[in-house]
DNA sequence: GTCTATACGAAGATAGAC
DNA sequence: GTCTATCTTCGTATAGAC
């Protein structure tokens, strides 16, 4: 990183600023790229022309939460399993509660998420994720942990008008409710 | 009802079942109207004669769904707090196996579903039968059943590949450890 | 009443001028 | 690096044949 800001990247990042903004009040689907042009302050064409499409100004929305996911996931990978899974759970409740605005962006893409290559390896870490969460080879167990994540996505959607704290508990709750430790 | 199919239905029901196919293939949003009309074997404008619009065809696949699910909520009306909540939770994870495509394309149209007139009795419904889920009036044990309820939403999806007996079972034990029976 | 043909505005995306 | 112009396809709407 330079000394003052490049130039060439400060309309690339006012994008991203605007597009998070847009898709967190409004949600992915429900924004155009004129939406999002138009709240940078510049045209289609110049948000295509950073971006190669819109998947990839959601790729770079979700970017900081799928950094911290996937050293979540490293550093799960180098524990035995049961304080894998203790790690998992409390880091990923930080994660959640951190990023409860991005989250609700994914949740809104859940559905087309395979046809995004973009978010792939965020879709993969999420699936690491969520065998330490489960904690076990059982296939009901990761099932339970699929619907634990399932249930958080959803959760940080309705939770525009309730506190951190609020969602931190249900998190600590519903996680420590379905998920047994060993 | 007439003897004979009246052949004024033919085609609507034709509709219905093709777009009720694709939604749950690819999602309602990847679904075009041509996709819909191409496949029941009309026009797109055969397809806008018989109902107002997209949504319109959305609430007609999700129809009988929600006929089962007011049902749900008309008959745990009547009964007793905890005797509602023991309701709510057997016939929820019945009415979830059996239109468990259904209700995959429900969690593909939540994101947008507030602004889809056409299905606002089924979300009524729903947000009655959180309710009932919590069996408390306490804020978390709310926020918890809505966390159930998502949690099975999404699970509906990736169990494309599961049986009937899997998911039924997963439900059983998701809500069973989350829903506490007073 | 049922359908085909056609048209309109907006979306994502591309080409090329500056 | 940013723009205008343009293309295709989408959802939607209307006119009119049968």
């Amino acid at each position: 990183m330079a000394v003052s800001t490049p130039a060439r990247e400060r309309t690339r990042r006012e994008i991203v600023r605007q597009a998070m903004a847009l898709f967190q009040a409004n949600g992915y689907n429900a924004t155009s790229l004129q939406d999002i042009a138009t709240a940078a302050g510049c045209s289609k064409a110049t948000v295509l022309y950073h971006f190669s499409g819109k998947p990839a100004v959601l790729a770079a929305v979700l970017q900081p939460a799928a950094e911290d996911l996937a050293a979540l996931v490293a550093d799960a990978a180098q524990l035995p399993r049961a304080e894998a899974q203790q790690l998992a759970i409390d880091r990923f409740i930080d994660l959640s509660v951190e990023y409860r605005g991005v989250v609700d962006v994914l949740q809104d893409v859940l559905p087309e998420i395979e046809e995004m290559p973009e978010v792939a390896p965020l879709v993969a870490n999420g699936m690491r994720l969520i065998d330490y969460l489960a904690g076990s080879d059982d296939p009901l167990e990761q099932d339970v942990a699929r619907f634990a994540v399932n249930g958080l996505l959803g959760e940080c959607r309705h939770s525009a008008d309730s506190s951190d704290e609020d969602l931190r508990r249900l998190c600590e709750v519903a996680l420590g409710r379905l998920l047994r430790r060993a």
